[in-house]
RNA sequence: GCCCGCUUGGCGGAACUGGUAGACGCAAGGGACUUAAAAUCCCUUGGCCCUCGGGCCGUCCGGGUUCGAGUCCCGGAGCGGGCACCA
């Protein structure tokens, strides 16, 4: 039996593209573009099957664009920068710069045995100078537009490694490395005024309509815009009033008590000479930056004993005290609280014995008797116990008592965001430097855009904790720009989404001089297709299209959006293994028995089957691509990885999809390699008379075009494999003596090449070429369905009874309604169900399905 | 805690906008070929009942809308993801 030789022709075609380069773009303004592009990786080490994943998708996206006719770019990169190379250098002693390089190079050539039709001309690394000098550049811009900004931020230290923890490195309020208790400190960053665009990002979301619905509502809910009023409450005994924003100005009679931000500079001052609100706020700080941990700790507070007088009840004073619950980061970090009306104001009321008011009540309710329990009442109703407010609808007594605090000059009507401004130091080594000097006498000054790039400098030394730059002998003491005293650099980095927030325009023109050539990105973007994990849903893509905007107004390009397509890929999991021991198996480390029990490769001891979850190191459960690709080929894992689930779900990845898959690749490489009949020669003619079996399989032909095509422009590529193999199965009932066969089996096979070319492109070009065409099939047009032959001359009906099925027919396409209902009535199964009964409805859907009501 | 998503045979999934539930694949069982095995090919396969014609039940659970619900609405359960310094 002739045998497919898996490594050998993938090596072979890999090499053919190669040389012919057949995958370099230039703009070509007579033809459409399409710019396919899939997120570009941390080079980590190995690829891994999420990458295989991502990568499988935007490659069939590519070449099936590429055979409709367009000009594709497809372009990959390395987001090169980043936190884990300097975790290595800690641990083995490499440079963060040698550590990436090395994994770039592995990487690359993995990638390379993936048989993807990039663009390698174009590959770029985000942590070579060529590459981040440009975003210096853009940084400097931004500040002279005004949209870089220096302010403090808290951020997580640890006081034992001596540096900036990011929150998944705090666990359970201590440093991962150290173990040391996180402090929340207070640094002067720079910041990029995304929230400048608020309206626009919100606003603009709707125009995308090629992107998943969850993650335009995620971008919403992220950007958190919501009305409500500023509110002013003097202090008695204070020259200074307490300003809070409250989206229910409405309850504002419900009011039992303020609450402040532990960071709000009142509390700071108030912890001056009181050693109990200093040390309650240190326990605050304790908690970590970030809003799970503060939201899902005890509501908790400490009275300050200033009063805060009612505005609209004279005597009324309400006690301020400083809660762990209220972020100094959204509106003015102080609240009156509600308790009746919110949850979280409800259980800090009943922790600290405040009165709960009352002052919506529902329509139904009785006003004198309705009483808030361990509830707050959230919905709309009618306002009680609230003076001129009382009867109003929660809407209108919004707008009544923002009226009033307008009118007694006590506050306004306002809009705020939940989107903060994006912090984008970084105390860190491994990250582009800011470009900016810090003078004593002149405060911050921008480097020169002619001293551009400010290189990172290799010679640090990484085995004591702190930012090795600061440390640095030499490379952060230089003049000051502005008047040429001493001073020093900045040396934080930029946070990496930096880098990721423009690389897609990069890309257009990787060699040019500046960042990119206007001509080129107009061309090129938007990018059509972007692809890539859900986990970037929020901030990889809000920077990016806030990076579009500022870039815009410093006159980089003119472009609404980065990305007019996205989808969001699930993540690829595995079963998990356990000994008996407890601990973790390697899927390596383990095998399957008879009756489906998992035993260990050596021993045969029993394993215990856990469900299946992401594959992660901590669990074991992951495959390794590189011995997937050794034992079955590239094609085969591409495969896999588009037949088993759509591509928006989590992927199981199981041993026996994958042997599904391979037998499939060989069943295809024998039925052209050793035809069951003999084939016409290339280019026959159609045969004028077909046999009764023969024209249905050449109708097959053209739904299957027209099905996959279809079911690629939507990205359901599970359901385009499984019409290819429909149409595999057909073809191999094909009578052998049919006179018509040999011309069908050529004409099946070359369609089924043609169609699987994008998922498994190097047996679907080996096909091809032993069908003797000449290569490349990436290069001919798409197979185009003859619309015709698409559509049957009959359906089949189903008929109900009482909307269960009793039967089908066959009817010409469009019959009328008697004929239907005549067929229909004469089906066994409906004479029986309806035997005796009175009919008392047909319900008849052109060629869909017949209900008879009795 | 807040926000988002998912749930269909033994398993992954299919079913376009409410119209024949289970395409395609995997696994399992039976058979053919073979000295044997592998590979390959063929058949069966949602559950229960059956007089082998068929009957009843069935898309996480409980309600509802409809001639008709996997699909729409209300309520609930379970699982997963995100939460601003991981990328």
């Amino acid at each position: 039996m002739t045998r497919y030789n898996v490594q050998e022709t993938e090596a072979k075609w890999q090499s053919h593209w190669d040389e012919s380069e057949i995958f370099q773009v230039t703009e070509d303004p007579a033809r459409p573009k399409y710019y396919v592009l899939e997120m570009f990786p941390y080079p980590s080490g190995r690829i891994h099957m999420g990458h295989v994943r991502n990568y499988t998708l935007g490659d069939v996206v590519a070449r099936y664009k590429r055979a409709r006719g367009f000009n594709v770019l497809h372009p990959m990169g390395w987001d090169a920068f980043g936190m884990p190379a300097e975790n290595a250098a800690m641990a083995a002693k490499i440079h963060p710069a040698e550590w990436t390089w090395e994994n770039i190079r592995n990487m690359r050539s993995q990638l390379r045995s993936m048989g993807l039709s990039y663009d390698w001309s174009r590959e770029l690394a985000t942590c070579s100078p060529d590459y981040y000098r440009h975003e210096q550049k853009m940084f400097l811009d931004f500040l002279e537009a005004g949209l870089a900004y220096r302010k403090e931020s808290w951020v997580n230290w640890d006081p034992v490694d001596q540096t900036v923890l990011a929150n998944e490195q705090v666990i359970d309020g201590c440093g991962w490395r150290s173990g040391a208790p996180v402090e929340k400190r207070k640094l002067s960053q720079w910041f990029l005024k995304i929230t400048e665009y608020s309206d626009d990002l919100l606003d603009a979301l709707e125009g995308l309509d090629r992107w998943p619905d969850r993650v335009r509502l995620m971008q919403e809910r992220w950007i958190g815009r919501s009305e409500g009023a500023f509110m002013r409450f003097p202090i008695s005994g204070e020259p200074e009033p307490l300003d809070v924003f409250s989206t229910r100005p409405d309850t504002i009679f419900g009011a039992s008590f303020m609450a402040l931000s532990p960071n709000h500079p009142l509390a700071a001052r108030l912890a001056e000479d009181n050693s109990d609100i200093a040390a309650f706020i240190a326990e605050c700080n304790r908690l970590g930056t970030s809003e799970e941990a503060i939201e899902t700790a005890e509501k908790r507070g400490i009275d300050t004993g200033l009063k805060a007088q009612h505005p609209f009840r004279l005597g009324i004073e309400l006690p301020i005290y400083i809660a762990n619950f209220v972020l100094m980061e959204y509106g003015t970090g102080a609240i009156f609280g509600c308790p009746a009306h919110d949850q979280r104001d409800l259980d800090f009321a009943r922790k600290y014995e405040l009165p709960v008011i009352p002052v919506v009540a529902p329509r139904d309710a009785d006003p004198e008797s309705f009483s808030v329990g361990d509830e707050a009442f959230l919905e709309d109703g009618v306002l009680v116990n609230s003076d001129f407010l009382d009867g109003l609808g929660v809407e209108e007594a919004k707008t009544a008592a923002i009226d009033r605090f307008v009118s007694e000059d006590r506050g306004r009507r306002a809009i705020v965001y939940r989107l903060r401004d994006w912090g984008v130091s970084r105390q860190r080594y491994w990250g582009c430097p800011i470009p900016v000097v810090h003078c004593p006498s002149c405060g911050p000054v921008p480097v020169a855009a002619s001293d551009l790039p400010v290189v990172l400098p290799e010679d640090v030394d990484l085995s004591q904790p702190g930012n090795p730059l600061d440390r640095h002998p030499t490379w952060k003491h230089v003049d000051c720009p502005q008047c040429g005293v001493p001073a020093t650099r900045e040396t934080d980095t930029f946070d990496t989404f930096f880098e990721s927030s423009w690389y897609f325009a990069r890309f257009c023109a990787p060699n040019a001089d500046e960042a990119f050539t206007r001509e080129a990105a107009e061309y090129w973007l938007p990018v059509d297709q972007y692809i890539g994990g859900i986990e970037h849903a929020v901030l990889h893509l809000l920077y990016s299209r806030f990076f579009v905007r500022a870039l815009s107004r410093c006159g980089y390009l003119d472009l609404a959006e980065p990305f007019a397509g996205l989808l969001t890929q699930g993540m690829v999991c595995h079963e998990t293994y356990r000994s008996a021991d407890g601990k973790w198996l390697e899927p390596s480390d383990v095998k399957r028995i008879e009756g489906g029990a998992v035993v260990t490769l050596e021993g045969e001891r029993p394993v215990d089957i856990g469900r299946s979850e992401k594959m992660s190191k901590s669990k074991k459960n992951v495959v390794d691509p590189d011995h997937i690709i050794a034992a079955y080929g590239a094609d085969t894992a591409r495969l896999f990885m588009l037949s088993d689930s759509p591509p928006e779900r989590d992927l199981e990845w199981t041993e026996a999809g994958v042997e599904g898959a391979w037998r499939y690749l060989n069943r295809l490489y024998r039925l052209v390699a050793d035809p069951p009949i003999p084939l016409t020669p290339v280019g026959a003619g159609r045969p004028a008379d077909m046999t009764g079996p023969g024209e249905a399989f050449e109708r097959l032909v053209h739904k299957t075009i027209d099905g996959v095509s279809g079911d690629l422009e939507r990205f359901h590529f599970n359901r385009a494999v499984a019409r290819i193999r429909e149409l595999t199965n057909a073809l191999a009932e094909l009578p052998v003596e049919g006179p018509d066969s040999p011309w069908l089996t050529r004409f099946g096979l070359e369609t089924i090449a043609q169609l699987i070319g994008p998922m498994t492109p190097h047996l679907a070009d080996e096909m091809w070429q032993t069908l003797g065409h000449e290569p490349f099939l990436v290069d001919m047009p798409w197979p185009e369905a003859d619309m015709k032959l698409v559509t049957d001359e009959t359906v089949t009906v189903g008929v109900q009874v009482n909307g269960k099925l009793r039967g089908t027919i066959e009817l010409p396409r469009d019959a009328s309604r008697e004929t239907v209902e005549g067929e229909a009535f004469a089906v066994p199964g409906v004479e029986r169900a309806i035997a005796g009964k009175e009919i008392r409805k047909v319900v008849v859907v052109p060629n869909r399905i017949v209900n008879v009501v009795v």
